[in-house]
DNA sequence: CCCTTGCTTATTTTT
DNA sequence: TAAGCAAGGG
C-alpha cells in the first residue's frame, strides 16, 4: 500500500459500493486492480474463490494473474477467477450446457469457420453473389449479438429489404450452430446473458459465486458484455471498473464508451476515482497528449501530469515522399543507437494500418537492423495449424461440421466434392451433422459405393480415435493421431521446400506441447483441467502469446496504433500524420474523428522520453501521386512543445544530398 | 496439379 | 500501383 499515491490508495480501499476508476494512460492501473485483488482477499477477507477480475485479452488476464499471486499467499488465491470475458463465459457454458440445450465437447467457431458457415448458407439460400456482402453481413449478425437481438427480434425489427434478409441468414445459422454443436465468440458472452435473463436459479448461483467483480478496460465494453456485469453485480453493485474514455479506440467492433457514463446512471451511488498522475512519460508528453485530447469532448475532465523532468520536444519531420520517410526513420534509429547508444528495443514505429510498415521493413533490412512485427500472420491463421485443430475438435465433437470439412480430405482419403455434396445434402435434409450423416447413411442414398467406403473408414477411425483421446493418456493419442494420418508427409508434399515443411511440423509439436503444457499446469491442483478445457482454450488463444514473447531479443517494434494499447517503450516514432491516414479517411467520411484522435493520443502516450511524428509530403496513392496534407492532430500539438524538421527544404535534390550525407555518415561510423 | 493471366481492391482486430 | 485471388490453360 505504501507504494501508491493517495489516488490509487483510494482507488484500492473503497469496497463500500460501485467504483469507477478513470485511469489515464501511465497511471498505474494494472497496480491497483491487482493490489485491490490483493486488498479484497487479505484485508476485507472476501475467499478468492468468491472474486473475478475481467479483462480482453489473455495477456492482461495472464499478468493479473500473475502480479495477484506474488501478492498473495497461494492458498488464498485458490480459485479465483482471473480471465476475459470470453473465458468467464465459455466456463458458463460449460457448467450450464444443459440448461442451454448443448452437450458437453462443444465447438468454439472461430471467425473464420463462422464465415465459411454463413457462405455456405448464402450460396443456399439466395442465388445472390455472395462475395463481398460476406463480411458485411458478417459484422452485422455480430452486432446483433452484440446488442442482445435474438434472430426474431432482429427479423421483426429490420429497417429494411437488406437487414431483413440478413436477420434470416442469421437465424439459420444459429440453427446450424445449434446442429452442430457449435457456439461462436459472440455466443460466449450472449449465451449467459440470455441464460441469467429467462432462469433465475442459475443466475442466483452465479451471483452467490461472484461475490466482488472487477473489469479492466471497462470503455472496451460492448452492450452485452456490459450486461453480463449488471446481471452478476445486481444491487449488491459490489464491484470497481477501470477504464479510460480517451482510450476508447475499438467503437468500431462494439465497444460503448458511453457504458463509463451510463454506469453513473444505473448505479447513482457510484463512487468516482481519477488516477492522473502518469509515471511514464515526460511531462512535455504529456502536455502534448492532453492538448490533442482536449479537442474531444469529455464526460469525465481529466489531465495526465507527471513529476518528470520535461524532456525533449516533440520533433515533426516533413519527408518529401513515402520513401523518404521509411529511409529517415531507418536512418534515424541507426544513428540515434550509434551516437546515443540507445539500444533497438527501446524503439517503437506506429502507424495506422498495417500495410504502412511494408516500405519501412525494406528500409530497415537493407540496413540491417532487426525489427518484429507485431500482428501480421498469427500463429494460428498458419493452414497446418488449422488444420490441427480442426482434428483436434473434431475428436472432441464430431458434429463440428467446420472441422470435419477441414480435414476430411486432408491428408488426401479421395474423398471429393461429389461426394460430401451428397452427404450435405443429406444431412441438411435432416438438421443434422455429417459426421450423423454418415453414420445414418445407408446404401440406398445416392453415394457412390466408393465414396462411401472411404467416409466410413474416415468415420471408423475418428471414432476410435476420440475414444481413445478420452481413455487413455491424451497426448501421445494426439502424437499418434499426426502419425496415422500421415501429417508430415502430407506437408513435405505440398511445402515449396523440405525446410518449410519441417517448420511446418514443428509448429504441430509446438501446440502438442502448450496442450501438454496446459494439462501439466493444473495437475493435481483445483485447477485441473481435461482435454476439452485445454482444446477450448486454445481457441480462445490462450496459452499463445509466450512464444512472442520469450523472444526479448534487441529489436526494434514495429505495431499499429491499435496494437500498441497498454504497452510503452522509450523512444517512439508514429508515421503517416497526414489527413486520410491519421484520422483515416473512412473516419473523415462518417465524421468520427474522436475515435482517431483517441488514437493519435493512445499513440502519443506510449512514448517515455522521445517522440517523432513523420509525414510524407507527397505520397503515391492507388499509382498516382498525391500532394498530401499534414494531419489536423499535427496542429492541436502545443507550438512550444514541438520542432518542426525538414520545413523549408523542398528541393528536392538537396533532400537527397542530405540524405546520402547522413547516410555516408553512418557507414563511416560503422566502418570504423 | 501448377503456372499464368486477368481482375479487383485498397482500416483498425481480440476473443 | 501492387498485391492477392480466382479462373483457365498446359
Amino acid at each position: 500500500m505504501s507504494q501508491l499515491n493517495p489516488r490509487q490508495r483510494e482507488a484500492v480501499r473503497y469496497v463500500d459500493g460501485p467504483m469507477l476508476v478513470l485511469a489515464g494512460a501511465g497511471s498505474g492501473k494494472t497496480s491497483v486492480i491487482t493490489r485491490k485483488m490483493a486488498y479484497l482477499i487479505e484485508q476485507v477477507g472476501i475467499p478468492g474463490r468468491h472474486i473475478a477480475a475481467l479483462t480482453f485479452t489473455n495477456k492482461a488476464a495472464r499478468e493479473m494473474k500473475e502480479r495477484v499471486t506474488r501478492l498473495v499467499d497461494r492458498k488464498l488465491t485458490r480459485g479465483l477467477t482471473v480471465s476475459t470475458f470470453h473465458n468467464l463465459g465459455l466456463n458458463m457454458i460449460k457448467e450450464e450446457h444443459a440448461h442451454l440445450g448443448y452437450h458437453p465437447g462443444f465447438s468454439i467457431f472461430d471467425a473464420e469457420d463462422a464465415k465459411a458457415l454463413l457462405q455456405d448458407l448464402m450460396l443456399r439460400e439466395a442465388s445472390a453473389d455472395a462475395g463481398d456482402e460476406l463480411n458485411d453481413i458478417q459484422m452485422t449478425i455480430s452486432n446483433w449479438k452484440n446488442a442482445m437481438w435474438v434472430p426474431g427480434h432482429a427479423l421483426s425489427r429490420a429497417a429494411d429489404e437488406r437487414e431483413q434478409r440478413i436477420a434470416l441468414i442469421y437465424q439459420r445459422y444459429q440453427e446450424y450452430l445449434k446442429a452442430y454443436n457449435a457456439v461462436d465468440f459472440d455466443d460466449l458472452i450472449l449465451l449467459p446473458v440470455q441464460l441469467f435473463k429467462t432462469n433465475p436459479e442459475v443466475l442466483d448461483k452465479w451471483r452467490r459465486k461472484i461475490r466482488y467483480m472487477l473489469v479492466d478496460e471497462y470503455q472496451d465494453t460492448n452492450l452485452c458484455q456490459y450486461e453480463l456485469v449488471k446481471l452478476l453485480v445486481a444491487e449488491r453493485a459490489a464491484f470497481t471498473v477501470v477504464g479510460d474514455d480517451d482510450q476508447s479506440i475499438y467503437a468500431w467492433r462494439g465497444a460503448r464508451p458511453e457504458n463509463l457514463a451510463t454506469l453513473k446512471d444505473d448505479f447513482p451511488s457510484l463512487k468516482i476515482v481519477k488516477l492522473e498522475q502518469n509515471y511514464r512519460s515526460t511531462s512535455r508528453i504529456l502536455r502534448c497528449a492532453n492538448t490533442v485530447i482536449a479537442n474531444n469532448p469529455h464526460v469525465f475532465e481529466k489531465a495526465l501530469w507527471s513529476d518528470h523532468a520535461i524532456g525533449d520536444e516533440i520533433r515533426i519531420i516533413r519527408c518529401r515522399s513515402e520513401d523518404a520517410e521509411a529511409e529517415r526513420i531507418a536512418t534515424e534509429i541507426l544513428d540515434q543507437k550509434l551516437k546515443k547508444g540507445i539500444e533497438f528495443r527501446d524503439f517503437a514505429v506506429l502507424y495506422r494500418g498495417n500495410h504502412q510498415s511494408r516500405l519501412l521493413e525494406m528500409k530497415l533490412q537493407a540496413y540491417q537492423i532487426p525489427y518484429r512485427i507485431s500482428g501480421g500472420q498469427s500463429f494460428f491463421s498458419r493452414n497446418e495449424i488449422k488444420d490441427a485443430m480442426a482434428y483436434l475438435r473434431l475428436m472432441i465433437n464430431p458434429d463440428d461440421d467446420a472441422a470435419f470439412l477441414r480435414v476430411v480430405n486432408v491428408p488426401r482419403r479421395e474423398i471429393g466434392p461429389t461426394t460430401l455434396e451428397q452427404l450435405g445434402n443429406y444431412s441438411r435434409g435432416r438438421q443434422i451433422s455429417m459426421f450423423k450423416a454418415l453414420h445414418n447413411l445407408g446404401a440406398e442414398e445416392h453415394v457412390s459405393e466408393r465414396g462411401l467406403d472411404k467416409l466410413r473408414r474416415f468415420a471408423h477411425w475418428t471414432d476410435r480415435t476420440s475414444q481413445r483421446l478420452f481413455q487413455e493418456e491424451p497426448i501421445p493419442v494426439i502424437k499418434q493421431l499426426f502419425t496415422d494420418i500421415e501429417y508430415e508427409e502430407w506437408l513435405h508434399q505440398h511445402a515449396g521446400t523440405p525446410k518449410q515443411a519441417e517448420r511446418r511440423m514443428e509448429n504441430i509439436w509446438y501446440l502438442v506441447d502448450s496442450i501438454q503444457r496446459m494439462l501439466d499446469d493444473g495437475k493435481g491442483t483445483a485447477d485441473e483441467i481435461g482435454i476439452e478445457d485445454a482444446i477450448s482454450r486454445l481457441i480462445l488463444r490462450d496459452m499463445m502469446e509466450q512464444r512472442e514473447e520469450e523472444d526479448d531479443s534487441d529489436k526494434v517494434q514495429l505495431l499499429t496504433l491499435h496494437a500498441s494499447k497498454g504497452l510503452e517503450f522509450p523512444h517512439v516514432f508514429i508515421m503517416g500524420l497526414e489527413e486520410e491516414i491519421l484520422p483515416h479517411r473512412s473516419s473523415i467520411e462518417e465524421d468520427n474523428i474522436e475515435e482517431e484522435r483517441r488514437l493519435m493520443y493512445v499513440g502519443i502516450t506510449r512514448a517515455r522520453q522521445t517522440l517523432a511524428l513523420t509525414y510524407a509530403a507527397q505520397r503515391k496513392q492507388y499509382g498516382e501521386k498525391i500532394e498530401t496534407i499534414p494531419s489536423r492532430f499535427l496542429d492541436e500539438l502545443p507550438e512550444d512543445d514541438v520542432l518542426w524538421e525538414g520545413l523549408g527544404d523542398t528541393d528536392a535534390a538537396a533532400n537527397q544530398r542530405k540524405g546520402k550525407a547522413t547516410l555516408s555518415a553512418l557507414l563511416g561510423d560503422l566502418g570504423a
